[in-house]
DNA sequence: CTGTTAGCGCCTTCAA
DNA sequence: TTGAAGGCGCTAACAG
């Protein structure tokens, strides 16, 4: 039998508006009263309903992450898992609760996020671009739920997202490894329908450019293939003629699938082939030898997207507001794989 | 302005009973009627709203994955992530919602626990044995809330629980060692305190004794030694007297730590040092050489998990029903971690 | 300052 | 087979 405030409210002799004002920290209410109501909550181990609260309040507290289909498993795990914590720990400070919700496809995402928005189970959603064209947004554009985008869409504008600036993180990783003296640059591409793959190339090119390097299409490699069968891929690559000494990769589970490779075909790194890697995951420090990487603060991205969807939840009229776009900085870790290795160790 | 039965049957000519009997399939409709009051709500895109139907059904049609605290990090996102996936899957597939949820501290945990069931806001709980006694478990029981328990407790029995026999899977990971010519077999073990770490270390150490080979000390390492500073510990261990062959890791991330710590004295593996792990993450795969690991079949773990859950909210009296112990069988999956390289590669 | 009243949207009797 | 009425636990408006 649950405590509900008819009951303390009858035990305390009062109205149960009143013990509903003691709960809500209503002003009018007798300091004496208060404390007489809030004994005997104690007393009866009362605790709200949530459900019933919500049903009047029509706010339920708690969002949602759409966590996108498992089409590409290059960013996986171990990005999305940092990004829930930082997601998580945001929200729990607000006092908002995180549901985990994804869909097979484009369809059941829509279906899914319909019933959760629409049923009044989470006030809001965070999703992941896509790159694409997204029923999801448009469903969440057209019926004016909150929501924020982690990412960048060039289809969208004027949405709240919360980014990297992956053109300028790549355009760094790049110029690190120029100031080391490469001259000859190769990158290990991302699924291209990604915007994330995209900025990423887009950026390696510009430094390219800019430097006044070679620029070679056989220098760019396809990530997804890398992580089939490595060690082809690296022994086709590394027999290029005037082959790279340096490469840049989208990602840390494929880097790992790139010096993975190298290591078998006896190649050192950095001395053979520099590398230089995004996301930061704690991978990067297992590796032989440890990896250089652009920490693009995956939590710190989760983090600020709970906070600006629990802000835009709660403060529903700024729409036009003028910053929607919030960029996470980025930074370069340097370690071994791009550095001759250090003396000693 | 929220699409109501009260509005969708103005509009179709009946009482909202009616409405709600074809919502819920009620038998006691006439055909024609239904067909009707379908086309209405498919016309005015009635959602049903899931706070009004918990409130009164006091059924929510979601559980909360207790996360734990970030005490250790050994097992860490990628065996989570995983997990969330089964859940999610199979929650999904019954209609569940599912609500990620932590606390800094046992006392947290279980005010968050608390106030999610208690408020209603989830039917059920599942959480991770943490081996030592806990304060949430205790909650859960005397409130007789359905729960399940992913892994094992030596401290509670009669409940739920979904866990790999680690005791045996170990077992068999050091006899696939014995079986491959190794007579001495190093351990690197986890935190002391979480069973899982204990019923590994047991199964190795029961495989070795049966098998009368020696036993030693020294030849058992720290796991998160390793992880600070596997070259320092490598080095240790592979100067010892007599050193192994062969060394059983009790977990992917680990073993990572310890083949890089080889690899800078360079040692070769499986040649100087054959490695075994567990989880079978996509890790393994990546690694050079690719390492031999016990799947355990996370995905199932949590899957199963959730099916289990999901059975004892539905039928609540089972309480005291005949298998509370679900069992995943585990598989030995055998890369060149712990076998010689195979030609041509 | 406090109590009364009237819903939130839904489901479940009970009567017709 | 259908409708009316009452209530789930809470909040908000209006009186006192």
């Amino acid at each position: 039998m649950q405590v509900t405030m008819k009951k303390v409210a009858r035990r305390a002799g009062v109205s149960s508006s009143t013990v509903s004002r003691v709960v809500s920290g209503h002003p009018n209410v007798r300091e004496e009263t208060s404390r007489k109501v809030k004994k005997i909550m104690d007393e009866m181990k009362y605790t709200p309903n949530m459900i019933a609260k919500s049903l009047v309040s029509k706010i339920t507290s708690s969002m949602c992450i759409l966590l996108p289909m498992q089409d590409e498993k290059l960013f996986s795990n171990l990005f999305y898992m940092e990004l829930i914590r930082g997601i998580a720990t945001q929200a729990n400070l607000s006092g908002f609760d995180i549901l985990i919700s994804s869909g097979a496809n484009e369809n059941e995402e829509v279906e899914t996020v319909s019933r959760l928005l629409k049923g009044r189970h989470v006030d809001g959603v965070i999703l992941f671009s896509s790159g694409k064209e997204d029923a999801v947004i448009d469903f969440l554009k057209i019926n004016g739920y909150p929501f924020v985008l982690i990412g960048r869409s060039d289809k969208y504008n004027g949405i709240l997202s919360v980014d990297t600036n992956n053109v300028t993180a790549a355009y760094d990783a790049t110029n690190h490894l120029i100031s080391r003296g490469h001259k000859r640059i190769g990158f290990v591409s991302g699924p291209s329908n990604l915007t994330i793959s995209c900025d990423r190339l887009k950026g390696y090119r510009k430094a390219i450019l800019d430097n006044g390097l070679e620029w070679h299409p056989e220098w760019i490699l396809d990530g997804e293939v890398i992580q089939d069968r490595g060690y082809q891929a690296m022994s086709f690559f590394m027999n290029l003629p005037e082959r790279p000494t340096a490469i840049l990769v989208v990602d840390d589970m494929v880097a790992f699938g790139v010096i993975s490779g190298l290591n078998k075909l006896k190649y050192k790194v950095p001395d053979d082939l520099a590398v230089v890697t995004f996301n930061n995951t704690p991978l990067t420090e297992l590796s032989n030898p440890p990896i250089s990487s652009i920490d693009i603060g995956i939590y710190q991205l989760g983090f600020t997207a709970s906070q600006v969807l629990i802000k835009s939840i709660q403060h529903p009229g700024n729409d036009t507001q003028h910053t929607n776009r919030f960029i996470i900085e980025h930074q370069l870790i340097v370690r071994e794989s791009s550095i001759p290795k250090l003396l000693g160790v």
